[in-house]
RNA sequence: GGUCGCAUAGCUCAGCUGGAUAGAGCGCUGCCCUCCGAAGGCAGAGGCCUCAGGUUCGAAUCCUGAUGCGACCGCCA
């Protein structure tokens, strides 16, 4: 249910009644109609642009239009007052019993009540994280893990059918790097002494692993040749590095629906399908690029290679698929792949990126935009950095100085929580400074702990009137009167809390689950406002002498908590009862 | 040089995909617990929404240009 989105249908109707008494022309766009808060809330509880945005096409004067429209409207029993104000606006109050009414719609609905068919069972892929598989996640992981499990999360709850992918770089060069630091732990193992050459990881984190491959096969691979060895242990490492990635993940709350293999494209003829559907459509060609103008490298000297036209779809030149020397660059396996997902049924494509890809984006559509004529967006999420601070000051991240901070290591010191909220109260494209001790203060600071507070609070007041004999569960608050209800804070409160949806589908339709925090944020503010007013206005308290009394109040209080708890769960966040 | 992103209160940032008098937290000033959790709330002060044009009934929001900051820039993923 959408208080909004109804009341937006009545004012299509009233459009509709004036079409057919001749008072508007027929056919008019009416999808410019928005029905949204207006900023200051003495306007009213709703306003219109109908008429401002209808004036022009049907050729009349906005405040004409919006005097009638005003005069049907009002004729809707749950509408109070329509009035015309500033160039064309209709400011629509409420009567108060559709705001009473609205706690026992929420409880009847849970968790649900929010939940939306925007998305209309498309199929959508979620790309995130897709770190290579060579070592520990670190903190940039962690943004790109949650944000993508957010957006995921709130696509789902906003009505798309949902996939979380994740795309293992495990068929390029670094991974043969990772085989050969693996190879040498495994040489350690064995008491040998070897040389580190510096295209290697010699993290301690693959100690462990030589010695479960010493565990494993003994030393038939001592004094062996590369060429014997390097496949078996490039394996054997990618899989013990994904299990050490699905375990971060996890520490994070993340699990996603399908893991899919970059090496898995090569030798298969996946990647010559994906080239040859370009090269179909006439997008594969030979030919020699330009410098990047104004930058030419030192060693630029121009060389004949196969290139996707990638220009034809938006982007500025055209790009490489294969090398001069015949093999593919790291693109072409990229495009395979998304054709894959094309070709997989998906509607929509969400990568999540680092800000460091950004220079691959406009390929990436392009190659998109191609493959799929046209047919299937994608939508890249660029992710600026994280900014580590410590009791204020910034943290330095450096693996010498063995300040080096994981992903495991934020997860330790703060919580999942914590980390998730955090990373979701700024938009991606905003650097994001996170503080380790902040993140976890317990102060109006803190929007994590803001948040929950107010949620504590309301399951504070339920425990309280159960203690008093007040049967408080959501079957019994929903059918309790809140006709009663009529105090403007109160009032405002189940306005924010009918907001909800709307949020929703906006925060969805723009992949951008940090509104939902926004909101949160204010649904507490205004939940603590009341609270407060309390002190002042005791007929405002939730637990009332009278427990029928009591229950319309409580009911609100805990419609406001099933939100909030909503939200969290959109996040990623658990709700905590009581704050210790 | 090119591409992309960003620019809003002293600081950190929201701002509903074009709406009315631009918001919050911190910091500053002054208030509120015999009362459900004061871990909170209320009020005040604080703005050339970087600049210049444009689009229209209307611009912080969209377009163009400028300035500043950041990321990236042919066989590396």
């Amino acid at each position: 249910m959408n208080l909004f989105s109804d009341i937006r249908t009545a004012v299509l109707g009233a459009i509709a009644a004036m079409q057919a008494e001749g008072a508007l022309p027929e056919g008019l766009n009416t999808d410019p109609v928005t029905v949204e808060p207006p900023r200051d809330p003495l306007h009213g509880d709703m306003a219109t642009n109908a008429a401002m945005v209808l004036a022009k096409p049907a050729g009349l004067k906005p405040r004409d239009i919006a005097e009638t429209l005003a005069a049907k409207l009002a004729d809707d029993p749950r509408i109070a007052s329509a009035e015309v104000a500033g160039p064309g606006f209709l400011n629509l109050r409420l009567e108060n019993t559709v705001w009473q009414g609205l706690p026992a719609a929420i409880l009847r609905l849970g968790r649900d009540y929010g939940r939306s068919d925007l998305g209309a069972g498309l199929k959508v892929n979620v790309e995130y994280v897709s770190a290579n598989p060579t070592g520990p996640m670190h903190v940039g992981h962690a943004r790109g893990a949650i944000v993508g499990d957010a957006i995921a999360s709130l696509l789902a709850y906003a009505g798309y059918d949902v996939t979380r992918e994740y795309y293992i770089n495990d068929g390029g060069a670094q991974v043969d790097v990772l085989a050969r630091s693996v190879y040498n732990r495994y040489l350690e193992a064995h008491d040998l002494t070897v040389d580190w050459p510096a295209e290697s990881y010699p993290g301690e984190y693959l100690e462990p692993v030589g010695e479960a491959l010493k565990a494993k096969v003994g030393d038939i691979w001592l004094n062996a040749p590369e060429e014997v060895w390097l496949e078996p242990v490039r394996e054997f490492a990618t899989d013990a590095m994904m299990d050490l990635i699905r375990e971060d993940l996890a520490a994070l709350g993340v699990h996603m629906d399908h893991f899919f293999s970059e090496k898995s494209l090569y030798g298969t003829g996946k990647i010559e399908a994906a080239i040859e559907s370009l090269r179909a459509k006439g997008l594969i060609y030979r030919g020699v690029l330009q410098p990047p103008k104004g930058k030419t490298p030192e060693d630029w000297e121009p060389r004949e290679q196969t290139l996707f036209k990638s220009t034809e779809h938006g982007d500025d030149v055209d790009r490489p698929i294969m090398k001069s020397d015949g093999s593919w660059t790291y693109f072409a396996p990229d495009i395979a792949y998304h054709y894959d997902k094309i070709t997989r049924g998906f509607d929509q494509l969400i990568d999540i990126f680092g800000a460091d890809h950004g220079g691959y984006v406009k390929r990436m559509k392009a190659a998109v935009s191609a493959l799929s004529d046209g047919r299937v967006p994608l939508d890249i999420k660029l992710l600026q950095l994280v900014k580590l601070y410590k009791n204020g000051e910034p943290f330095k991240m450096s693996k010498r100085a063995g300040t080096f901070v994981t992903l495991r290591d934020v997860v330790d010191m703060v919580g999942a929580d914590a980390a998730r909220f955090q990373m979701l109260t700024r938009k991606n494209d905003a650097p994001l400074d996170f503080d380790f001790d902040k993140v976890v203060e317990q102060s109006k600071e803190n929007p994590i702990f803001y948040v929950q507070y107010a949620h504590a609070r309301i399951c504070s007041v339920l425990r309280k009137a159960a203690e008093q004999g007040i049967d408080v569960s959501d079957a019994t608050l929903a059918a309790a009167d809140t006709s009663g209800m009529t105090h403007k804070a109160e009032l405002a409160l189940a306005g924010k809390l009918a907001e909800w949806p709307r949020l929703v589908e906006i925060a969805a339709r723009n992949h951008e689950p940090h509104r939902v925090a926004t909101y949160l944020t204010e649904l507490a503010s205004d939940l603590h406002g009341l609270w407060n007013m309390g002190n002042d206005d005791t007929s405002l308290r939730f637990i009332q002498d009278d427990p029928a009394t009591s229950r319309s109040k409580i009911a609100l209080a805990r419609a406001v908590a099933v939100v909030i708890s909503a939200g969290l769960g959109i996040l990623g966040v658990t709700p905590v009862e009581e704050m210790r």
